[in-house]
DNA sequence: ATGAAAGCGCTAACAG
DNA sequence: CTGTTAGCGCTTTCAT
C-alpha cells in the first residue's frame, strides 16, 4: 500500500511490445505514429496504470511545472485571496504551486527560496516581502511577479493597487460631503498604507486645508490587539466630536474603520450621523460590521490576474522582451452604510 | 536573467579536480572522503553557486520530497488555519507542499489528484473531501490522512474535532444554565455538523425534552447570503422570545450564532438577557462580534500536528505498521459575552 | 579516500 | 511510421 506506482514508460514500451520512444510520442501526442499502435498502447496504458513521472520530464526538459508563491500569512483574508486566484490561474495553465508561508521573515524567505529554487520551480509570485534589497531573491534568476512590493528597486515587475488614487477617492469623499477630514492610521509602515496616507495629504492641501497633521491620529497596534479598547482614540473620537461639526473619518483600513466604529458605539457617537467612516480594502470587515463599512475595494482577483499573466508570460518568453513595469490596478469605492448619504 | 542556475555536480567536480561521486559523498556528508577535499569542494560549490537539483535527487531516489495538501477552499478561515500550521510542520520536516484549492469539485480534486501523482508526492492531506467513496484517491496508495472526513470508509487515517462531545458541551451548557434549550442550523449536512446534531438531541433526550424536532430550525442559506436578512430566522425568534423563558440557542457554527445576535438586536431582543446564544468553531466572528460569541472552539493547531504527525509518521515507515485510525481532538468551550453568566 | 559506471524515467536527435 | 541512442543531474554499488 505504502508505495508508489512504478509503472514507467518502459514497462508499457515492453507489454505493448513497441520502443520506449513511440510510447513517448504517444503520450505526448508529438505525431509519428499511427492510430493502431497508439490504441494499442493507450490500452496498456490503461490496464497497467501508467502515470508519467513528471519529475523525469521535468528533468530531462528543465522546466518544473511548477511556481513558488511566497505569502506573508495565508490566514490572511487579503492575501489568501490572491493565493487562491493565483493558484487556480496557474492550474488552468499547466503550473502546480508551492506555497511558501513566510512570516515577513528573512529568515525564512530564504530558507523558503532555497528550496524553491533547488525544486527548480519555473516562476515566483511574491506577495509583499519583507526583503527590500534582498540579496536572497535578487540572486535567483527566475522569472518573478511581486505583489505590493515597494518599487525602489529597479528592473522588476511589481502588480499593486493603486493606493494612492483609493485614498485620493477617500479623501474627496469626505470633502464633498463637507465632512471634517481626519484620518486614522497604525505606525506600522508599509509602502502600501504610506501611499494613502500621502494622498489624504495632498488633497488636503490643494484645499488649502493647513493643520494637517493633527487631524492624522497614528495606534499604536499589533495585530492581535486590534480589537481591544485604545484610549488613545476614544480620546480622539471625543476631541472631534467636540468641535461640533460632522466628520469623515478615513480608517487606514478595514480593521481600523471597525475598531473606530466600535468604538464610537461605546461612546454613544452616532455612524454616520455624527462621524463617517471610510475604510480601505474592503475585506469582510466592512460587510460584517453594523453599519456596514463603505471603503475603498481592492480586487484581488485583477492583482491575481496581472501577476499571472505577467509570470506565465515571463516564464513562457525565453528572449528577454518583458520589460520591467509597475502595474496599478484601479480600486472601487463601495458606499455602505458607515458614510452619510 | 531568464535563464535558471545551471551549474551541475559535474561542473564542480570538474572544477575542483575531483570525481562526480565525491561531490555527491560531500554534499550529503555521507563521508569517505578527507578533510582537505571537502573544504576545497565546499569552497568551489559557494564559488560556482551551485544548488543541488532536487529533481533529479528525487527521480533517483523515488522520493520527492513534497506533499500535496488538498483544501476546499484556502480563504476559509478555518482551513487556512490547517493548512498555515501544516505547511509550517512539514516544512521544517523537509517537505515542500503543493497547494490544491478544490472548492469541493470532485472534477478538481481528480485533475490535481492526477498531477499530484505525476509530480510523485510522498504523501497527501486531504482536507474535508467532497469525495465519499473515491475512485480517484482510492487508486493511489501513497500514505494520505484525511482532515475531517466523513469515517464510513474503512481502514484510513483520520483527524477531526470531537464535534460529538463539542455538541454535548454546548447542550449541557444550555440545560445547565436552566435555558430554553433550541438549535439553529443550515441545510447542508456535512458530517462534522451532523454529529454536533446528534449531540443536542442525545443530551435533550437524556433530560426527557421529547418535542425536539421542534426545537431546531434548518436555514437554507449559501455561503454568500448568511448575512442576509432570513424571515424565518426573525419568526423563529420572536416565537421563541414569546415564549417567556429565557432561552439558549445553539448555532451550529459561529456564522450562524453571528447571524442569530444581529437578528435578535434587529428584533430588539436582548442578548444575552433574553436569548444566550452559543456558537462553534472559534472563528474571527466569535471575537469580532458585540457581544462576542461563546463558543467550542475547534482547535485547528492540534488538527494539524494530528494530520502532520500521521502523515510523516506513514512517510517515514516503509513497513505498514501504520494501522488506520480515527483521531479526535478535543474542542474547547470558551466563554465570552453572548451567554448569561 | 577516491573514482568509473550503471541507471532512475523521460525526451529528442538521428537513422532508418 | 518506428526504433536506437545519448543524456538531463544525481546516487550508489563495486572497484581500486
Amino acid at each position: 500500500m505504502n508505495k508508489k506506482n512504478n509503472v514507467s514508460i518502459k514497462d508499457v514500451a515492453k507489454a505493448s511490445g513497441v520502443s520506449i520512444t513511440t510510447v513517448s510520442r504517444i503520450i505526448n501526442n508529438t505525431g509519428r505514429f499511427s492510430k493502431v499502435t497508439q490504441k494499442k498502447v493507450i490500452q496498456t496504458i490503461n490496464d497497467l496504470g501508467y502515470e508519467q513521472n513528471k519529475l523525469a520530464v521535468s528533468l530531462r526538459s528543465n522546466k518544473s511545472n511548477t511556481v513558488g508563491i511566497m505569502v506573508p500569512d495565508i490566514t490572511n483574508e487579503f492575501y489568501s485571496a490572491i493565493v487562491k486566484k493565483c493558484e487556480q490561474l496557474l492550474f488552468s495553465n499547466g503550473y502546480s504551486s508551492i506555497i511558501c508561508n513566510t512570516e515577513r521573515s528573512s529568515e525564512r524567505e530564504a530558507a523558503y527560496s532555497q528550496v524553491l529554487m533547488e525544486h527548480r520551480v519555473d516562476g515566483l509570485i511574491i506577495i509583499s516581502s519583507a526583503i527590500d534589497d534582498s540579496k536572497v531573491i535578487k540572486t535567483t534568476t527566475i522569472p518573478t511577479v511581486y505583489i505590493d512590493r515597494d518599487p525602489h528597486s529597479h528592473n522588476e515587475l511589481i502588480v499593486s493597487s493603486d493606493h494612492y488614487t483609493g485614498g485620493e477617492i477617500a479623501t474627496k469623499f469626505i470633502l464633498n460631503h463637507q465632512l471634517n477630514p481626519f484620518l486614522i492610521m497604525t505606525k506600522t509602515k508599509t509602502s502600501s498604507t504610506m501611499e494613502r496616507v500621502r494622498a489624504f495629504k495632498d488633497v488636503l492641501k490643494e484645499h488649502q486645508i493647513t493643520d494637517i497633521e493633527s487631524r492624522i491620529l497614528s495606534l499604536d497596534l499589533t495585530s492581535d490587539k486590534f480589537l481591544e479598547t485604545v484610549p488613545s482614540l476614544d480620546s480622539y473620537l471625543q476631541k472631534i466630536v467636540s468641535l461640533k461639526k460632522p466628520a469623515g473619518i478615513f480608517g487606514i483600513n478595514d480593521n481600523v474603520a471597525y475598531m473606530i466604529i466600535r468604538a464610537a458605539q461605546r461612546l454613544n457617537i452616532n455612524v454616520p450621523k455624527t462621524i463617517s467612516v471610510i475604510g480601505f480594502d474592503g475585506n469582510s470587515f466592512s460587510e460584517i460590521s453594523a453599519p456596514k463599512i463603505t471603503t475603498i475595494v481592492q480586487n484581488t482577483t485583477k492583482l491575481a490576474q496581472e501577476s499571472c499573466r505577467l509570470l506565465l508570460q515571463q516564464m513562457t518568453t525565453q528572449d528577454k522582451d518583458v520589460s520591467p513595469a509597475i502595474i496599478k490596478v484601479p480600486v472601487q469605492l463601495v458606499i455602505k452604510e458607515s458614510t452619510v448619504h
